[in-house]
DNA sequence: GTGCTTCCTGCCAATAACG
DNA sequence: CGTTATTGGCAGGAAGCAC
């Protein structure tokens, strides 16, 4: 029975080439069997492909209906609609259209149309959207003309749950409404759907198919439209992710049109470029080898109105942005596929490096046995385009974000790049910030010190909490030649003694004329830290969660300041690292390198 | 309220890794 | 060897906490 293996592959390129043929079958008119009219303009299509992207449809073809009639759209908006259904894009949108095609969205159910109304507010740390910023921006967004969840039918009872709606109805007068506590609230936005929905006239569908009942009854979970199993018996609402789970969690989706309506309430410029951050569904994918899941991948798109063109004040542009994210740090990397819309042209500008869209040419991962082949790095086609220069230089991002962990979204605006942790959806403006960051969640990596049991998630903090050992006194004030251990006593001793900020400056940016001077640091000359990686070799330690390290103390030994023999072959000695140390220096148990313990305690930050 | 400690994050330099 | 990615130190503010 040995050697026997389940082996699991997945063609991760399929679905997009799926989707492309069918796309091109639509518009040979290959196998349509359904006809969509919009106004009198008439849309071939596939009825499974409809009503597996869109509840709406879904209902209409458990009839036999062979011609749709549908008024309450534009032919153009159903048409950018119908390219979304085949495509998985949005090729080309005008902002004055933008609020029809996400009421189309949220008719016919199509979530990620749907989703691109959702506000901006949930991102921490945005410049100009401080907490009252934030409060009073989610307020405001409220009052713009984009239909959130809770006002087309969300209540706060339900919280995540999906909603059944009157959004759906054809005839709003045969089914009865739904009794939310904030009707009130949607009673505009309902209206405006209600005169869309009145639009609406199906010349087959069938009967009672939507009839809902929502007084006490319990609300059927969404499945719409990624994973397309609905409940044929009922039509539903795609809703919000609220509160995601951390383990899987996904910003929330800012809001597009509320933004471009809104545009100066964002940040404290008028905003002419925003992103938009839509989550998707977290996706299962199965790795080879071992038949386990990966559950929690999500895939991140990012949508960005680049700017507005000059010319056409109505015109803008699209970034698209796809990041497929491990929500844990041991999962597999993630790649990152861009492509940009221009409103003026019928073509999108591909800002990844990749030849065709990025997704179809670049694995999910190029792990080896993700997808049964491996790219190579740095072998990516990079066809030729007019775009070339751009394309250069984002693929180099491209490509060091593919090769860093994706833990975060990407956030534009303003034309500035904001890093979102998808944990606790902090925000960056350095990508090395949130990286470092990313640690106290994932603690992928440990930093314990050498002279007692801590173990922090950042090298910083166990270098200042090793100088608490040590004593060492590296801050010397020029004014007065104490010693202080860091830089906050130092800042305190100016301010209290001398009355001056530390940096000696006048103004906020000078940076001249300090008040002290900063010595090198003598505890970080005992180098080789032992750390905690995933070697076999060493002591082994059982984390928290379950997990077995090991430290290896032969080849990172544990410091011993006293007599010791530090590595590098450098002899120090407490003189050489104790500057006036005194009694409280070595209080509590602070001090414990004799032991060596290798049980380390994990501290987790409040924060975590 | 005050003082101390810890945490956070933009910035930057050093180092490692890669092609 | 040049470029890119990673790591970690520093500044300085904010938050937390004890008193």
């Amino acid at each position: 029975m040995t050697g026997l293996k389940l082996i699991s592959a997945t063609d991760t390129q399929y679905s997009e080439a799926l989707l492309r043929s069918l796309d091109a079958q639509r518009k040979a008119g290959l196998f349509c069997d359904v006809t969509v009219v919009v106004r009198g303009r008439r849309f071939r299509a596939h009825r499974s492909i409809l009503s597996a992207s869109s509840p709406y449809f879904h209902e209409l073809f458990s009839g036999a209906a062979d011609v749709i009639e549908l008024n309450c759209v534009k032919p153009e908006i159903f048409e950018e609609v119908l390219n979304y259904v085949y495509s998985s894009k949005i090729i080309r949108v005008r902002s004055d259209s933008l609020k029809d095609l996400i009421a189309c969205g949220q008719t016919l159910g199509v979530r990620f149309i749907a989703n691109l109304g959702i506000p901006l507010s949930h991102v921490k740390g945005l410049p100009g959207l401080s907490k009252d910023e934030n409060d009073a921006q989610s307020k405001a967004l409220q009052n713009v003309e984009v239909k959130k969840p809770e006002q087309i039918g969300l209540c706060a009872a339900v919280g995540a749950m999906p909603v059944i709606t009157e959004a759906f109805s054809l005839s709003s007068q045969k089914f009865r409404k739904c009794d939310l506590s904030v009707k009130e609230k949607r009673s505009a936005s309902t209206n405006e759907r209600n005169t869309l929905r009145k639009k609406a006239h199906v010349v087959t569908r069938r009967q009672n198919s939507f009839a809902m009942d929502t007084e006490g009854g319990k609300l059927p979970l969404d499945s719409f439209p990624s994973q397309a199993q609905p409940d044929s018996s009922t039509l539903i609402l795609p809703v919000e992710q609220e509160t995601p789970d951390t383990s899987t969690s996904m910003p929330s989706s800012p809001s597009l049109s509320s933004a471009l309506s809104a545009g100066g309430s964002c940040g404290s410029s008028n905003a002419s470029t925003l992103v938009i951050v839509v989550p998707e569904e977290p996706r299962k994918r199965v790795l080879s080898g071992e038949s386990y899941e990966v559950v929690g991948v999500q895939k991140k798109r990012v949508t960005t109105i680049i700017e507005k063109s000059s010319d056409n004040p109505g015109d803008f542009k699209l970034k698209l942005t796809d990041v497929w994210s491990p929500s844990s740090p041991e999962s597999v990397m993630g790649d990152e596929n861009q492509f940009e819309i221009d409103s003026s042209t019928s073509s999108f500008k591909e800002i990844a490096p990749d030849g065709e869209y990025a997704c179809s040419a670049f694995p999910l991962n190029d792990q080896p046995g993700e997808s049964g082949f491996k790219v190579k790095r740095g072998c990516r086609s990079l066809t030729s385009s007019p775009f070339s220069s751009t394309r250069s230089s984002s693929g180099i991002q491209q490509r060091r974000k593919a090769k860093s962990r994706q833990n975060y979204y990407e956030l534009i605006m303003d034309g500035k790049t904001f890093y979102v942790c998808v944990v606790c959806k902090r925000s960056y403006s350095c990508l090395t910030s949130l990286q470092r960051h990313f640690n106290v969640h994932s603690w992928e990596k440990k930093y314990p010190c050498r002279y007692c049991s801590r173990v922090f998630a950042l090298a910083e903090y166990r270098t200042k909490h090793e100088l608490q050992h040590t004593g060492e006194r590296r801050y010397q004030c020029l004014l007065c030649s104490m010693f202080f251990m860091n830089y906050q006593e130092l800042s305190s001793h100016c301010k209290q003694t001398h009355n001056q900020h530390p940096s000696g400056r006048k103004e906020r940016r000078d940076t001249e004329n300090h008040l002290y001077r900063l010595l090198p640091c003598k505890t970080l000359e005992i180098k080789n830290y032992s750390s905690i990686s995933d070697d076999c070799s060493g002591i082994p330690i059982i984390s928290e969660d379950g997990r077995t390290y090991h430290v290896n103390l032969e080849k990172e030994p544990i410091a011993e300041p006293v007599g010791g023999s530090p590595a590098q072959g450098k002899v120090l000695n407490w003189d050489d690292i104790f500057v006036d140390m005194g009694p409280e220096a070595c209080t509590g148990n602070s001090i414990n390198h004799v032991e060596g313990t290798p049980e380390f305690e994990f501290i987790i930050p409040e924060t975590y």
